[in-house]
DNA sequence: CGTTGTTTTGACTTTATTCAAGCATGGTGG
DNA sequence: CCACCATGCTTGAATAAAGTCAAAACAACG
């Protein structure tokens, strides 16, 4: 597992009493309301390295929340291209692109064994339409995804190659950060190449860029982990690593 | 206006007999809840080229869905860069992702002079409380937009200058039909350079590509459209201007 | 330890960008 | 009505960034 034993203990077999509750669905609930919440959740599964949660084209049946080590989620178009849409952390919930048509658009594999909590969304759109906060909340995460999106899409299309590994590893710093994880060394459970496909680039590429990053001392590059040794540099470098702003 | 007389026509001041009720918020209603539903849409609001809709970090006061005409929406990041996230088409909605946190997170600009309905998010908050379907809508339309923006992800991830353009003019062509929209030569009603920075590459590659392609027969290069010659060809080349699939 | 998978490094090539110039179109004012 | 300018689009030649191919180093694991 990947969040450490003090951390772990704080995670408990409910929403009322999860660490991540201000993260996630219950956010925004009334106290009574979490408590229903929980009947429909069943916490705690577990899903080993490379193993998928759900497979694009899969009928939509359940959202998942990651409580304990992470995910990716991986697109397969016509052509057999494919592509890492995202990396998950504790605290995300994956599945919602499924609202579209009622069918999972990607494929959600485990980079190190974890730990999810699954609600079913047929129990969860009859739930919601009960309770108004809860409803609220499933807007507001699905306008969050959204614009998480929009935000990814803005580095991969402007930044060069420095620029998109500097912004990664601010944005990953960042959202372990929100979430109360430890600080230190940012973990990076991925290999080179899914950092590669996920930011398209070779991962060549992305092996150059760490060790140079590393060589000016703005990172130093550990086995599964990257320590931040100047923010400042590594915030200059993201934005450095940019595309001339033209007119438009 | 971009659309002709004859489709103009069949646009009426009510969502019940607009002829884009199928792809936009009334579609799985009731007609009793559809009428209920007009009552909070303000219809037929104009809005001049190159005139802004909502602007990023605008309260998030209504959605919009486009009538007749076409628009974009660009995002800007903290170091001033732009980047168009999507351009958009009679019936399709904008401002969705203004549900995160209340605040459009993109600014949405009129690529020509075009008309758009406008609704209310706190009323259609009141009204989706009582109206399971227009919830079930709104929550399909929300996962539909994720969906669209992870395809968008894979395409500009792993496609080179031609696959990108062609993928674009399918995808384009594609979503007109769907709308029912007149088939022939293909609209193309924004510049080179937004075209560029949508596809994340420069105006020139944009200019040589098409070139190319006309040049082999695929496509013709009209002023403001393009007319597809070869579907199958333009297929091909969309599918062959793709990265090398390894392993991962 | 030897096997396997992953990451780093090096030399070379390709692709797209940059810079610069030329062409077309459309609108304005003399 | 035409010269002029502005804007948008195309084309060409030189350059830089990232990709490819190949090999070596490193780590993990039985």
């Amino acid at each position: 597992m990947a969040a450490d034993t003090a951390s772990l203990e704080q995670l408990s077999a409910t929403c009322s009493h999860c660490s991540l509750r201000y993260l996630c669905l219950p956010h925004g609930l009334s106290a009574d309301d979490v408590v229903r919440l929980e009947t429909l959740v069943d916490t705690g599964a577990t899903i080993g390295t490379d193993r998928s949660l759900f497979e694009q084209g899969d009928a939509q049946q359940a959202l998942y929340a990651i409580r304990d080590g992470s995910m990716k989620t991986v697109a397969v178009d016509e052509d057999g291209l494919e592509q890492i849409l995202g990396f998950y952390f504790p605290g995300d919930l994956l599945g919602l692109d499924g609202f579209g048509n009622q069918r999972h658009q990607c494929t959600a594999i485990a980079l190190e064994d974890s730990t999810v909590c699954r609600i079913p969304v047929e129990r969860l759109g009859h739930l919601s339409d009960e309770l108004p906060s809860l409803r609220h909340q499933l807007m507001r995460l699905m306008g969050q995804a959204l614009s998480d999106e929009e935000r990814l899409l803005l580095t991969l299309g402007r930044k060069n190659a420095e620029g998109r590994i500097a912004s990664l590893l601010l944005t990953m710093r960042r959202r372990r950060q929100l979430r109360g994880l430890p600080e230190g060394a940012l973990p990076l459970p991925m290999k080179r190449i899914e950092l590669a496909n996920f930011l398209s680039m070779r991962l060549e590429t992305v092996s150059r860029v760490l060790t140079r990053l590393q060589r000016d001392g703005v990172i130093r590059v550990l086995p599964g982990a990257i320590d931040i040794l100047d923010t400042a540099m590594l915030r200059t470098r993201a934005g450095q690593g940019a595309w001339a702003v033209d007119q438009d």
